[in-house]
RNA sequence: CGGGGCGUGGCGCAGCCCGGUAGCGCGCACGGUUUGGGUCCGUGAGGUCCCCGGUUCGAAUCCGGGCGCCCCGACCA
């Protein structure tokens, strides 16, 4: 467990991400150079990223499925972008069974090409149309420099592929699913995000137009946190996903491929996390709410117990996920840094005194020292508890913005823009440029264009880089 | 692939310069003590000192070769 302070967020954030994942217990170091075992304190927060973004997909209609993990060398190949956007990270199994393959396979770095092949035999006739499928999994790309949950060789997500007989079809799912990624980011994570369409060299390999939400860490660095492509007809194309009109015409379906991974979890540790460790928005966490139980002889034991259990069942019965922690080994002060390290919104402390008084005290994690800390009745606790923990998913939120609109900045010109990405800050600034462009304004000032917000000041400006008119302004920012 | 660093109980490290058969902190087990902000004391378990070869009576330590990992950059969800 953690029994010293952990490297502070402003001496050195990397490290301090470092010291966090392991000790908050969620992640642990493999045999593997650049896979990481998840633990289970971690993989409850990804259940629960699953289970809020599951429950969106299929409320909008989407079917889950299972696809396999090996894929023909030649499907890769199939889409000419697609193949020159992953070849390089490709892991690929060459002999099986004891002899070399026919064809050698490609562990998936992503499913559009198997998902493609098999929808071009599902898919016939307009009736078909759209298909709506998601697949849960893990994918592997051999990642030059990895982070726990940020990049990893391996990592576990989500991959959403749809077809549809229209392009508008196709940008209005793009589109929404978009909207789901934030939503979720925004409700059940409590991280802002900035939804916007991606520059031309960040865009997906083989689509039309890819989408992002874009968070700001606690370190002011931007993490790509959720994307969504429209592919246009270029999968259709290579895999041949036609389908037959109502007109009786052969037509090529337009596809969508939208994605979420393990990343996120990252992306909580590292918006909301502090000094003390991990700080977790109620809807995410594994414990929303801890009880620690204080006595200081035998004789007191069954008596706080008691109330203890008494009021465990009473918090589950409001179906608040709560914990009791019975560890007899360790004090009290021992057991409330090792619950805010693993960033438990709410602690109960239990003691001979609320027992006596009927009383609780309720600590909340986002909130430190004394002014989190609240005498309530035991009578109600639920409801104490409830009001609370909405009170700190708000609150999460609510910091999280405040923190990122502080760190953005209008620009009105290259040198503006460059001291305001030099000293770590997200610039907002008109962009008309070219690719070389771009990657010029990357050479020279470390930042990338995140996305062209959808949120536009409206009219036009100058682009910063050419100066020539601009009808849109860009973020720029250091990425993950 | 370029630059830097490191491989010694589960984790973090010392010992290496100047060879003599391995130690500290944390963690773990047991006993006691303590418990409202990281209790304290005692006892104990646990190590192919990254690998191969060489030098030597003797190698964690010296020499040669190899492997692995981490950090910084280029690539990326």
């Amino acid at each position: 467990m953690s029994e010293q302070a952990v490297t502070a967020q402003s001496e050195d954030f990397s490290r301090w991400y470092n010291e966090i994942v392991y000790r908050a217990d969620l992640a642990a170091p493999s045999p593997v150079r650049g896979c990481v075992i998840i633990k289970p304190y971690g993989y409850e927060i990804w259940e629960g990223i699953k289970g809020g973004l599951d429950r969106r997909f299929k409320a909008t209609g989407h079917q889950n499925a299972y696809f396999p993990l090996f894929i023909p060398e030649s499907y890769i190949k199939r889409e000419a972008q697609h193949v020159e956007g992953f070849s390089p990270e490709l892991a690929v199994v060459t002999h099986a069974g004891g002899k070399e393959l026919e064809e050698p396979l490609v562990v998936r770095p992503t499913s559009e090409t198997v998902i493609g092949e098999a929808f071009s035999d599902w898919i016939q006739s307009y009736r078909d149309l759209p298909l709506l499928i998601n697949q849960w999994s893990n994918v592997v790309r051999w990642e030059l420099r990895t982070r726990p949950f940020l990049r990893t060789a391996e990592f576990l997500w989500q991959e959403g592929h749809t077809a549809h007989a229209t392009h508008d079809e196709a940008e209005e799912e793009t589109l929404q699913m978009l909207d789901i990624y934030a939503d979720f980011a925004v409700e059940d994570a409590a991280i802002p995000v900035i939804k916007g369409e991606k520059s031309r060299m960040e865009r997906f390999a083989g689509a039309l137009r890819t989408y992002t939400i874009e968070a700001m860490m606690r370190d002011k660095r931007a993490l790509q946190s959720g994307t969504s492509h429209n592919l246009g007809q270029n999968f259709a194309k290579a895999f041949d996903i036609r389908y037959l009109a109502e007109n009786n015409a052969q037509a090529y379906c337009w596809t969508t491929s939208w994605g979420l991974s393990t990343r996120m979890v990252g992306a909580v540790v590292m918006t909301h996390g502090d000094d003390k460790g991990l700080r977790l928005p109620p809807k995410l966490a594994p414990h929303q709410v801890v009880i620690v139980p204080i006595y200081r002889k035998d004789d007191q034991k069954p008596l706080v117990m008691e109330t203890v259990n008494r009021l465990e069942s009473q918090i589950n019965a409001a179906g608040i996920r709560v914990h009791v922690d019975r560890r007899e080994g360790q004090s009290p002060g021992f057991k409330f840094n090792d619950w805010e390290m693993r960033g438990v919104p709410v602690r109960v402390e239990i003691g001979p005194k609320d027992v006596e008084n009927n009383n609780a005290v309720l600590a909340r994690r986002d909130v430190p020292g004394r002014e989190g800390k609240q005498f309530v009745s035991q009578d109600g606790i639920a409801g104490a508890l409830d009001a609370l923990l909405n009170a700190i998913q708000a609150n999460l939120l609510e910091d999280a913005r405040a923190f990122r609109d502080r760190h953005i900045s209008d620009v009105g010109s290259y040198d503006e823009m460059r001291q305001v990405v030099e000293g770590g800050n997200w610039a907002r600034a008109w962009w008309n440029g070219s690719d070389e462009d771009e990657l010029t304004v990357k050479d020279e000032t470390g930042a990338t264009i995140r996305c062209f917000p959808f949120d536009q000041p409206g009219g036009r400006g100058f682009c910063v880089k050419t100066g020539q008119p601009a009808q849109k302004v860009a973020l720029f920012a250091k990425a993950y």
